[in-house]
DNA sequence: AGAGCTCTTGAAATCGTTTTCAACGACGAG
DNA sequence: CTCGTCGTTGAAAACGATTTCAAGAGCTCT
């Protein structure tokens, strides 16, 4: 006999008990041809001539035979991966994880499942994940709070990513209104003296902030104080940041009536702070937050927000993300951004400014940093 | 011409500018076998006599080329996916999220990359997101709070699932001395009323965190009054269930001077409520609460809690499961548990019981839930 | 020198699908 | 009746890697 190697295709493959079934086992144990079975699984039109009892049956034994197709081979041959790549900056971060539960549900009903990445704002490996996740075959990408240097091999949909990178849809917030809802909150109230807090260089939305800022301070007439800008330093996704800015703003004795936060776990450091140098939330200083955090109506005290619609920006990216990978001709390819709306959120840390606190300074406590005391 | 579809193999593959290249066009490129190639790029042993130069010469120009071998036929051919499941109840929370950061860097480090599922502890979910990461080739689970009813067809590790599935490896926290030391604390403090919160049915450390309060309080020859434990109900990962229990719990004039809240989120809620009863923390109710999120130091009064090792859980969850799948005689099999320790972090939410408290009681304020009103 | 080893080597088998394509049958028009 | 067209069908190609396996080379030992 000579070299033979190959599986005798006469002989009837056997079905074992425990071994996953394949499609050449369903279709002989059918009685059917390979492609026929392919066909009738996958609703091609070929088989439309096919009796549609046989197609029953088929289904019917491959349930009963808990047959399922090996997503390699499927993959392999139809080059279709039916997954997407998601990088953000933290998973622990409050902002990222909304924006990731309004993608997941949209994703799983057509199909699709996802990778996630977590580059920490490190450009090392915001290079390195690109590459990991391209070799995993994503066939597209969310890139949330993320910088993109260059477009990327896959269709993209960025979620806060202002870098204008061509062929790249960006899903944004409309900051602008953002910020004037929460200036003229404030501005309506009667405050004049408003800190500003910026957020750390590497989060995409802090210059569009703080220019968004500019605008409508200026749209009414508001002047924004240099001494009353608070800059948030460091990687730390806690509001240790913050804590720190806003004691060093209330070290340096300036006169403010309202703080304007990042985000809310900005405002929660900023309360801290304001708390320690025996100073009260509205009373003495309002503070704003921005994102409206499930906790944010349930701090003490209730804090007035900036509410972004994080779930929404999510889906909206899902699903402007499968219409690129899905129809490489749909027009929404050409579009630069989409733009969603915030709303204000008024609680209790905002309130009229105090009078003597617009005059007259109040020494900051000398406190520590909260403590962490541990005890075994 | 007979019918003749097979590329002729003596013709070299083209090397297109855009198109991805494959191992073949790189061999015949290298003027080498495929074998040899795919031997030296997966360092097999038998690449070992090859020399050292032509090995060079292949990472050289595959890298040159950009050569990024199909992950497809890879996991078709080897049967490995280097991929794992993640199933949590919902992506947004603060405990899952810090586990899963624990997980990603371990299993990223290793070359593992994992899907994320959310079943919002919906059985029905549960059961349809098994089908989906098993049809996509996982290697291993983590299930992080989440019943699994039956053993898994690959190995699973679950963080806080107590369900004592046979073959599964269970990272669990301590319970009993998870709640020895908030009750010793409280009890240490002089309290002796103290409210305690269970946690939600579907939540699976909710029955074993209850043992757990029973035994150290049994050993503190602590009673736990029945009037004083509230039930935290429905599916809503925010503040809001822990508040309304605890509203309820005010409302029936029960004395008390601490409360033992479930986690740190249900603190909150906690705190509001009493609050809005116009009752000070700690002064008047001492608060506990659990996991020590990222917040809690910051919030007012800075919250004392029993801090879960939650990134350490996520990474010990990923080390065993890369073992699990590596060896399958690896003696972890034999293990049921894995257990963490806890730690009691101190901060300003609890301190002696007020003496007048313990006697008489202060009537709670009729104040409506958190008002969460919105301006366009 | 020849037998018996081991080590190298690359052609080809293999993984399990989807899809192409040649063959064939049915049918309508001329 | 013949031809052309169209629809149906299943064998086999294709996807792109890893790995088997037989052949051949290189050795040692008698």
């Amino acid at each position: 006999m000579p070299r033979k190697r190959k599986t005798d295709s006469a002989l009837v493959p056997a079905i074992q008990p425990d071994k996953p079934i394949n499609i050449k086992m369903l279709a002989s144990h059918l009685g059917l041809s390979i492609a026929a079975v392919s066909r009738i699984l996958n609703h091609s039109p070929a088989a439309k001539s096919i009796p549609k009892e046989t197609h029953e049956r088929v289904f019917e034994v491959a349930k009963e035979l808990n047959y399922k197709p090996n997503i390699f081979a499927r993959s392999l041959r139809s080059r279709r991966s039916y997954t997407i790549g998601v990088m953000v900056a933290e998973v622990s971060e409050g902002y990222a994880t909304l924006v990731l539960s309004g993608i997941e549900k949209h994703l799983m009903d057509e199909g699709y499942v996802y990778f996630v990445v977590s580059h920490h704002h490190r450009p090392a490996l915001i290079a390195e994940y690109e590459n990991v996740l391209m070799s995993r075959a994503i066939e597209g990408l969310v890139a949330i709070d993320t910088p993109l240097k260059a477009r990327f091999p896959v269709p993209t949909v960025t979620i806060s990513g202002h870098d204008e990178v061509e062929g790249v849809v960006n899903i944004v917030l409309d900051q602008g209104r953002a910020a004037a809802l929460a200036i003229g909150h404030l501005h309506e109230l009667g405050h004049r003296r408003i800190a500003f807090m910026r957020g750390q260089s590497h989060t995409s939305d802090s210059t569009t902030r703080w220019n968004a800022i500019e605008e409508a301070a200026h749209a009414l007439d508001l002047e924004i104080l240099r001494p009353l800008i608070v800059q948030l330093n460091g990687n730390d996704p806690t509001p240790e940041p913050a804590y720190i800015a806003t004691r060093k703003l209330l070290d340096s004795k300036e006169l403010f009536t309202a703080i304007f936060a990042f985000n809310d776990i900005a405002a929660i450091g900023a309360i801290r702070a304001i708390r320690e140098a025996n100073l009260r939330v509205p009373e003495d200083v309002s503070v704003v937050g921005f994102d409206d955090i499930q906790t944010a109506a349930y701090l003490n005290p209730g804090l007035t927000t900036v509410r972004q619609p994080l779930k929404k920006m999510g889906l909206l990216a899902a699903q402007s993300l499968l219409r690129l990978i899905q129809s490489p001709t749909d027009p929404l390819h050409a579009a630069r951004q989409l733009m969603v709306d915030a709303e204000l959120v008024v609680r209790n840390s905002t309130c009229v400014p105090n009078p003597k606190r617009s005059l007259q300074h109040t020494p900051p406590s000398k406190s520590a940093t909260p403590h962490r005391t541990r005890r075994g």
